[in-house]
DNA sequence: TTGTAAGCGTTATCAT
DNA sequence: ATGATAACGCTTACAA
């Protein structure tokens, strides 16, 4: 005969339901759908939880229902600033829901991606959170497959897997680019590092505008598959003034590189605005207070992972949002470092926002 | 009479077993000890569940074992830099391993931490990663009374409640005072923003660092609980100059602050470091390129989380630490902002590391 | 609204 | 080294 299991007499949903005094189900019933059960039960079942401090086990719960109450969600990096903010709007929006979050790195690899979107959906993910929208084919073709609802954060397009909320980095990278050219700007470079597919479609706005604007040059752009810094920043423009001396302007695909040119431009003693104006991307909370103060696109990260959040939750009980595309837009956040005239300094940064 | 469930012909270990020609419990032990099975059977299970692309269910897993292998990480904030390395190097520890990472967020409370440490325990992780060293009494105690390998880390102490790894802030945050006052800096100021256990430690290494040379005077001393900010450097070290007018040098609690007052101190026209020394913590990348470049104390928050992940992992695995306390010691980084005989520019870092 | 019975996919126990 | 059997704690399906 078999055995004995170590009784380690932990609460179990039976210990609640004795307690009170009504069948194990209903009990179970009571944390899933309290709605449902009579008033009477509904008071004696919850004290009897409180009183034996009864916590389920999410492990049968999840062999039992064939689902988790976790959320999986894929960024690229864990390093990157911007995603840390993403981050926190995710976390704040399950904090209190019954939802909890499963975090993975994909290091920017699709293929990485892939493979953890494998790993994911086989445990039945309550939900999914994955970063932008150039996924392999087979992710795709796997996660169409899920029943999940699914947000694709940081960019937007016309083919969501499911939902998606972001906005348009070329179109970001161009406004940027309107606005050096709006301020007589006509020599204006493009660092880039990393170039992950956000940084591309930035530079494709970038190319775009100053195509239209019979400014393209090639030797106006410098990038690099490595990883951002603002060390990088003044490695990048020292690059680009010898291929470009008559650079009178840099657009920088993050903030870090805005900040090397900054300090590289301090170094060589080129004055900045007048010599040289900068405009970075994603207005990190640095650049408001560097002198002369940065122009950088302001993006809504925290309230992009905010609400992928809770769309994700929001689909899981039944609320569709009316469009599944959400485009957050961005903002133009006009300082002193791109403002020819000079000193904005004691004004507001001039905002000028999209959302399409 | 009772149900058929929706036969959604998942692969399960009896299918793999069945192909394989074991009973099932065979099969299990492949996946958990393979070494305990013949050769035969071995190469029988492995391809076998090759062609079926088992993957196991980690939910049944963890009821019918009675734990889960996923190592828990409490910290306190998201959005800090400090703690986006740690938090990449427990990710690269357990990259490739059989353990995944649950995380949470404690937002510099201890109360939140307690709660979630019940939560997390209850779900019974293979391991658990704490920060810092001021847990509640009732913490330490449901701590203590889990059966699992933990580490704290950030800092070192007496009193591990299993394992630690991390260094002395107080005596980093003495060392760098030494460093200041060797440079011949008298009114040296604390800047300090959130006050969170580990910046007050900082704060006690200056204070006893300040009154040894009889140089401690509280005017010098500016904090906030607020969160820390390049813009809040800015704000502090304007109170500073208010309180203190003859202040010739700065420590802050952080990098972030060094930079506001870098900045501030080029508003204000005050040279750097001819007038005004300037010392962060944290040595963030952005330090060894500003203009000039900032001295900084070197953590090393990387392997900080790498090896307390791999601690967790290895004492899982029986090969517990000689040590339990693992000090990873620190550096002052010396660059411009502090060397009154200025620019040390070409030349590498001065770097003074200290490891108990 | 509530209860009964079966079963989710795996591993612990004991036996061979 | 391998297997039979009974849990693990909960929820689904169905009935009342």
């Amino acid at each position: 005969m078999a055995r004995k299991r170590s009784k380690l007499t932990k609460v179990r949903l039976t210990e609640v339901a004795k307690l009170a005094g009504v069948s194990p189900i209903t009990a179970s019933r009571f944390f899933r759908n309290p709605e449902a059960l009579s008033v009477g039960k509904r008071v004696r079942v919850e004290s009897a939880a409180k009183e034996l401090s009864y916590v389920p086990n999410l492990a049968a719960r999840a062999l039992a229902s064939q689902r988790t109450e976790v959320i999986g969600v894929l960024i690229p990096s864990l390093t990157n600033n911007v995603f840390a903010d993403v981050l926190r709007g995710i976390y704040d929006a399950v904090d209190g829901s019954r939802y909890s979050i499963q975090l993975a790195n994909t290091r920017y690899s699709i293929l990485q991606e892939e493979k953890l979107l494998r790993v994911f959906l086989t445990q039945k993910p309550a939900g999914l959170i994955v970063t932008g929208i150039d996924q392999t084919r087979e992710s795709r073709a796997i996660m169409e497959a899920s029943d999940c609802p699914i947000v694709q954060i940081m960019e937007i397009g016309t083919e969501p897997v499911d939902m998606m909320i972001g906005f348009s980095h070329s179109d970001a990278g161009r406004a940027a680019i309107s606005h050096l050219l709006a301020e007589g700007c006509r020599r204006i470079g493009f660092l880039g590092a990393r170039m992950d597919p956000r940084v591309q479609r930035r530079f494709l706005g970038y190319q775009a505008a100053m195509t239209e604007a019979g400014l393209f040059d090639q030797s106006l752009v410098v990038t690099t598959p490595a990883p951002t810094s603002v060390t990088l920043g003044g490695t990048l423009f020292a690059d680009l003034l010898t291929k470009a001396p008559d650079t009178d302007a840099v657009f920088c695909a993050n903030d870090d590189l805005a900040l090397g040119v900054l300090f590289e431009c301090r170094r060589r003693h080129i004055s900045v605005p007048e010599q040289m104006a900068i405009v970075g991307f994603n207005d990190l909370e640095f650049m408001g207070s560097a002198v002369p103060t940065l122009t950088s696109v302001r993006t809504n990260r925290y309230e992009m992972g905010r609400n992928a959040a809770t769309m994700v939750i929001e689909a899981l009980e039944g609320r569709r949002p009316e469009q599944p595309v959400v485009d957050l837009g961005y903002s133009v956040m006009t300082r002193q470092s791109s403002t020819r005239r000079g000193h904005a300094a004691a004004s507001a940064p001039v905002r000028e926002s999209v959302q399409n």
